[in-house]
DNA sequence: ATCTGATTTGGCACCAGGTGTCAGAATTCT
DNA sequence: AGAATTCTGACACCTGGTGCCAAATCAGAT
């Protein structure tokens, strides 16, 4: 939703003058003058300048200073997207979408960092958690759209759309509590707050990942 | 969280220059002309000038233009913060919270007319959207907090914000459904949000509204 | 070697949102 | 009348973001 550039040339040479950098560039120099100097002292011709290039070619691959954080998680929306449709359709809508979204937040080790910041990020600065309900109308949209076909409700139906927002907002404060605890394994987070809501946060200690490695108490 | 002035003055006169506007005054004509002119095209200049001060005092009553908007809003939290506080200790966790959501969404057939062109413009206009999670952290706290102390557990813990969060997803749900649909109960909406997610969206046809006045088929 | 078309870049002007600063206006109290 | 208080208006300034157009840089055709 951010980008407007979307190349994807199989590698064979295009025809007018190369790009002099790239959105993965931007999102990297981006990212890093955020966590060194804070979000709103990272001017974006501070970013441009350090990329080697003008102001105005920034906005040719961003539409926005804080759309270099989101590139990545925009990107994984389709992944969920994918997951969803592939899912067994035996099993009861709450758990497929459970198992699609722990598959979907599998990362490498060593993209770990760089999403942990993003994150940490998001959370700190007022201005990033504003941009945040933009992207994430796209992922409550794959579970809605989802819900709704298992249903055959519509992708506007009440239910479906509460399905979409509680789950993201599940996921959301799992995400907020690993960040807080470095150690942690996301999954587990993950894991904990879907099941939680899936049965209606009737049992206020399921396997808490913060309640040593045991179950229940 | 949005205006810096709290006057809150008994009545008596107070001491210098008297204000020429009020927070108010402002608030409903960006309201209007949000409506009229959509958001993008009102300037503060607009605003301010109609009633008849100059963009800086406009700033000194709202520290964004999206922030006539939530003029209302944070107001409330203050409301479901003390229902939540007074609620029946003998409840369950989560019909406490829906019953206190409830109530604190009981609005004047008056103010309906101004409270659904407010959802409206922050489910059409995207930066509008993006303002409001500033605003709802505010309103999950109220939730996670009640919870936090009813469970004995702390504010941060995964549970807890997994509750508020997904509280505040469920209304927001139920409140984009209920703009789209101009003659419903909005309470009715509420309800079954809230309902749905105390059951784990166990069952897709619990009470829905626009499923005939009668209950599951 | 040169021309042509395609693609990206850089510079410039411009607008709107938002802030710091300070002098001046309008009120009440003494 | 004068002092203290509170709000306002004007100005300068910064930053994010957009429209526009000329120049740069490539591939391929002439």
């Amino acid at each position: 939703m951010n980008e407007q550039v979307a190349p994807a040339e199989p590698a064979g040479s295009r025809r007018g003058r190369p790009p002099s950098t790239s959105a993965r560039e931007l999102e990297l120099i981006g990212l890093r003058l955020f966590v060194e100097l804070g979000f709103d002292n990272t001017t974006i011709d501070r970013i441009a300048a350090e990329a080697g290039v003008s102001r105005r070619t920034f906005f040719r691959y961003f539409d926005s200073k804080a759309g270099v954080l989101w590139n990545a998680f925009d990107a994984e929306v389709a992944n969920l997207h994918r997951l969803l449709a592939e899912s067994d359709e035996r099993l009861p809508i709450m758990q497929a979408v459970r198992l699609a979204v722990l598959a979907a937040n599998h990362y490498r080790a060593e993209d770990v960092p760089e999403l942990r910041s993003r994150i940490e990020l998001i959370g700190t600065v007022p201005e990033l958690a504003a941009t945040a309900a933009m992207h994430y109308d796209a992922w409550e949209r794959a579970i809605s759209s989802f819900v709704a076909q298992r249903t055959g409700k519509d992708p506007q139906s009440l239910y479906a759309m509460a399905v979409g927002r509680t789950t993201l907002a599940a996921c959301r404060a799992a995400f907020d509590r690993w960040v807080l605890r470095a150690d942690a394994d996301l999954t587990a987070y993950l894991n904990s707050a879907l099941n939680s809501l899936a049965s209606g946060f009737s049992d206020p200690n399921v396997d808490d990942p913060d309640l040593s490695p045991a179950t229940s108490r």
